[in-house]
DNA sequence: CCAGCCGATGTTTACGTAAACATTCGCTCA
DNA sequence: TGAGCGAATGTTTACGTAAACATCGGCTGG
């Protein structure tokens, strides 16, 4: 590697400058109670003198756990994801665990595969998985046996320990919403058929219409991009009776809102428009965006304790955790101009 | 920890059921030359049939290297850095490393300080900071010596590797695009204070004007989010002779289209606004904005290679590269109407 | 006053791997 | 034909830490 490689200094190198056993360093290193003062100044003093620093491998390999969760997802292009990950990673760090990032190029069978192949091999207590659950069926056989499973965005709830959205009552809030303020139906633009949450927030929407005796219009797919929402929202355009969109996230609302504009119908006088995540944009779309928040610091948060729980008592666990969310009602809703 | 922590299966297990010593299962598992075609395939067997993984933490241990990259960064609720984590992620573990984030709560010197110590006793063998860089003065000595450093945002070329967005060269390409459509000048919103890209697209865009001969507006200052744009957006739809703004990113771009709206100045008729980070968005606000396009994943590409070069070498390298921009035109700058 | 106990510290050992060195054996070439 | 070589594999050792066990005193209580 390098000619620079002078190796890094031991517990040995600082007991011998304080005068002790590299056990008694050890035991100042990890705040064992039975040494008595002088001697941890002693210690303490040769350690920063040294600059030592403990060797995690040697200690993850002395105690046989890592302090590390790994955490696998697609991508972090999606605000959800991004925020998810913030979240666990910064309650994995108030609990001194550290986290790795394994990132899977392309949604493929092949590609999860290998990305838990390399999490075999890797050093993690633990694993959160934020992606649809089919994908990960061939995959987790390849697991560690002793390496626990959170998993994100699925209903996996029978197998694994899943933490999630409450996405159904999220989406029962928009349509109820939309219908209170006197719209006869809503229309729907859904997310990616294969997403979990998308046809979650389908299913949802499609109960709450049906609950209500409405008519349920056929809905339009999208592919979360704000671009897709943007088609779809240039054919809901053209239908006069389409007077309130439900989109399955914010970035196809705003392509709704700008297909809107493009066609001339005014929102929320023509139409009423509900997005689904409250990222931080929604408030200043033209008009703000009425939206279902989601609270993604309190996905991750729960991620976390889950994973740390079941590593603690050193067995999986299974159910679901729904996190609750919340309607925002902003400027892109309002009562339909004929009801009016 | 549990009950169920039957030990992992180590190379002894393997050797064992296969009959040779455990220096042959090394052997083989790092696919060294010299084991004869049948040893080999007993020893894969012996693996198979074990589910032999081999032991990162005793690996690392013994190699003194942990083939893993630490990234540190405040939030990763900005496009900009989610996007670079993403690319560095994908780069590092196309490389075989691993990516360990550490994330920082607040910027202070002190919490910065905080995360390094906790790097230092992390297992990396680099370190990719994503921050201003005179939060770490203080915080850099801490790091173990061998631990090599790229550095992004930043204008510590002389002391780190910097890769960095060619800031100035995109703020220039904006303010030449308005000013070629003959607007007379051009205002400017900035990002917060404390961050380097946000100063460097503010001198930039300063030297732009001045080359040209023209005015400089007093600066706006914003913070990124949208709602800053939309407060300085109102302040400049008072000013009939601002036909022309630069906004230091998307976002408050998106705010200030808004605030031009509510006080119905028409975008670009009456006035041309022009955002940077071309966020996937961007093409979509009302109307598509005119934009200057940053290559993150570019700019997480060089920072692996960055950080990988150094740790081949051991030895830290300076010096700053730019990742070059591109500006993007939409449908939000047009020739002023005025000159028309 | 001394047996015994406990607090403070030292010594030994094991975690799993891989480099360095040792051994074995078949074959080549003088 | 046997010295010598090299390929294939085995043995020893070290990486840095921490648990388990060992030791050494001083203090307490009968």
């Amino acid at each position: 590697m390098s000619q620079s490689k002078q190796r890094r200094i031991s517990m040995a190198d600082v007991a011998r400058l304080a005068g002790v056993s590299s056990q008694t360093v050890s035991r100042v290193s990890n705040g064992h109670p039975s040494v008595i003062g002088t001697t941890r100044e002693q210690v303490l003093k040769a350690m920063r003198e040294l600059g030592y620093r403990p060797n995690s491998a040697a200690r993850a390999l002395k105690r046989g756990e890592f302090r590390t969760i790994g955490v696998i997802l697609f991508t972090l292009s999606s605000t959800g994801n991004s925020r998810t990950l913030e979240a666990i990673a910064n309650h994995a760090a108030a609990e001194g665990y550290a986290i790795t990032l394994i990132p899977v190029a392309v949604p493929t069978q092949d590609s999860v595969l290998g990305a838990f192949t390399r999490l075999g091999e890797l050093a993690v207590d633990g694993v959160i998985v934020i992606m649809e659950v089919h994908l990960l069926d061939a995959a987790t056989v390849t697991l560690p046996p002793h390496v626990q499973v959170v998993v994100v965005d699925s209903d996996a709830g029978d197998r694994y320990s899943v933490v999630d959205t409450d996405q159904a009552d999220g989406a029962g809030q928009a349509v109820t919403h939309l219908l209170e303020l006197g719209h006869e139906t809503v229309w729907h633009i859904t997310g990616p058929r294969e997403s979990f949450a998308s046809s979650r927030r389908e299913q949802a929407w499609r109960q709450a219409l049906e609950a209500a005796g409405r008519a349920v219009p056929t809905p339009l797919h999208g592919d979360w991009s704000a671009e897709s929402g943007y088609q779809a929202g240039l054919m809901m355009a053209e239908d006069p009776s389409c007077t309130a969109i439900f989109a399955a996230n914010d970035q196809m609302a705003l392509g709704v809102l700008r297909a809107l504009h493009d066609r001339g119908r005014s929102v929320p006088g023509d139409v009423s428009v509900v997005g689904f995540d409250d990222i931080p944009d929604a408030s200043s779309f033209i008009p703000p965006l009425t939206t279902v928040h989601q609270d993604f610091a309190e996905v991750g948060r729960r991620c976390v304790q889950g994973v740390l729980r079941q590593i603690d008592r050193g067995e999986p666990e299974h159910g679901t955790t729904l996190v609750p969310t919340r309607l925002v009602v902003r400027e892109s809703t309002a009562t339909p101009r004929v009801a009016a």
